[in-house]
DNA sequence: CGGCATCCGGTCTGATACTG
DNA sequence: CAGTATCAGACCGGATGCCG
């Protein structure tokens, strides 16, 4: 054995969970399912930009997880709530965590910022409209 | 006006920030400049399975962020430490909550997980090898 | 209201090979 | 050791339209 430093690979449990709620979209649309039942509307409503498309394959994929329990209220018209289970509710001191380091490390505009977030499709324009 | 819940929009700057530390790789490779000063290759120890281009295309934009700084010590052979900024150091705590909350909630292999992860390269079998 | 199916473009990623 | 260049294609996500 050479003296190659015990640099301990990263916990996969961590860096699971980390790409799990990291993923687009899925962030905005926890932190909007922690302050209670919502409505697919509301959600859309909260989190702006998002397409019904990514909603509601967000939404499926953290059912898939168990972060996230849908009840569906047969009404007229039906009515859809998603909450959190207890595995997402016990999300919320780490979301608040890193709302708080926001906070103090983000700002409001990117264009503040001298340092140009990561690359993500999230920070590029829209895609244009093909006609019109 | 309806009776329209306020459903407040999720906060800009939680939506950056997570989507900041949630892209692919990232969360791993904070994780293990959490421990200190790090090599290249030690960083690349750390995270299995991540390729060069992806670890020094990460690492450019985290600098780029302002979450690590790079430091070139001009040894033979060269040796580049990479290390957190205040801002990085930071993050330690929310990193902390999710790494706790992960250690409740993730089984170590997806395969005992009744819930599917999300949708994920990082889930899916590495691609096949072109050529043996 | 609350979605899903489909089409399609472009981004991101992985493999591979090559420098200082 | 510490990367970078290039290339192909997998994957994501936007737009649209339709259904219960």
């Amino acid at each position: 054995m050479s003296e190659s430093p015990p640099v301990s690979q990263v916990c996969a449990r961590f860096h699971r969970a980390i790409e799990l709620i990291g993923s687009r979209w899925t962030g905005a649309i926890l932190q909007t399912l922690l302050r209670g039942k919502t409505r697919y509307a509301a959600i859309k409503a909260a989190v702006p930009d998002i397409t019904d498309r990514m909603l509601s394959e967000r939404l499926r994929s953290l059912e898939a997880v168990g972060l996230v329990v849908r009840a569906v209220i047969p009404e007229t018209p039906v009515r859809v709530e998603y909450e959190l289970t207890k595995k997402g509710r016990e999300l919320q001191s780490a979301l608040h965590e890193i709302a708080n380091w926001a906070e103090r490390w983000i700002p409001l505009n990117e264009a503040d910022d001298t340092a140009v977030p990561l690359t993500r499709r999230a920070d590029r324009p829209a895609r244009k409209l093909k006609h019109a």
